[in-house]
DNA sequence: TTGTAACGGTCTAATATGTAACTATCAAGG
DNA sequence: CCTTGATAGTTACATATTAGACCGTTACAA
């Protein structure tokens, strides 16, 4: 009994998910100097506006340790500032400073031409079948239920 | 101009990724205490049989350290072992002895069972999407070009 | 031969990550 | 009020991972 690993759906997951990564992340390190765990940050406060640091561990599935230091990084760059809750001053609300906000302006026109470029190397058919397959495993794996208990990946 | 994150194919593949090797890595880290750097060199010579460290180490896109305490380990547990090749002297042909073999046939079908349970979950329609949009990916990321280029990744 | 470049593999030092402890705050009950 | 237990976030320590120096080979051209 064999088992073929290039055949073995966690392994091509890990190897196409560093693949993308790599890939993707070209433009926010080389030109911006992020990292992963910082252009995650700063994506998802772009994206939903002002956030807990708590929340974009969520939403990102990251560590909250990690999400801890990249917004320390973002904070030193001047790209987000925190202002304590009033109503709970356990609370930081998390929000993108001008300049951060420029700079995602600009940068995520850059992510998203990567992305578009792959879709479209990919045709339309096998993109489409692509996202067919991820959202399934998405709604069998990534539930609310399970996202919410482990957020520990990266 | 937003960029939404849950639909950012990096993103996803970073998510799905961890989350089935953690599903598929209860079977080999709770029974038999291996590590996933381990499972994959293992899963490697079990396929192929004899192998080096090198060759290891392209076909796990493991980082060859990675793959030099993986093997160290498996040889700790006597599953594998290494004879310098007379040829050359530089290489190691490393190969499971008796008891790994043993513990492969063992495995093994506990990681295929594992993953057809998923496959039959998501469906016929679905797994077959699914395999066509990786298919069509790993062409076009992982040719041989680029996977002899970048053979750092987990 | 010998010098030089390349290779297989390991070891070391720097980075990155996770675990668990800690501070500060809040909420609820006595 | 005061205690107990939970939560938000940071920090310190332990672990895991990577980059790069290193050693012993080998290949091959001069």
């Amino acid at each position: 009994m064999t088992l073929v690993l290039e055949e073995f759906l966690p392994y091509r997951f890990n190897r196409l998910a560093e693949a993308l990564s790599r890939n993707a992340s070209i433009a926010y390190k080389t030109e911006y100097g992020l990292t992963r765990p910082e252009w995650r940050a700063f994506a998802l406060l772009g994206q939903k506006g002002t956030m807990t640091a708590t929340e974009i561990s969520y939403f990102s599935t990251m560590h909250k340790t990690k999400v801890s230091r990249a917004i320390f990084a973002l904070e030193q760059k001047r790209w987000l500032v925190r202002e304590v809750d009033e109503n709970d001053r356990r609370l930081e609300r998390i929000s993108l400073t001008e300049q951060g906000k420029r700079a995602y302006e600009s940068l995520v026109p850059k992510m998203q031409r990567v992305e578009s470029e792959l879709i479209s190397s990919l045709g339309k058919e096998n993109s489409e079948a692509l996202f067919k397959g991820l959202t399934a495993l998405e709604e069998l794996y990534l539930d609310e239920k399970t996202a919410s208990r482990s957020r520990k990946a990266d």
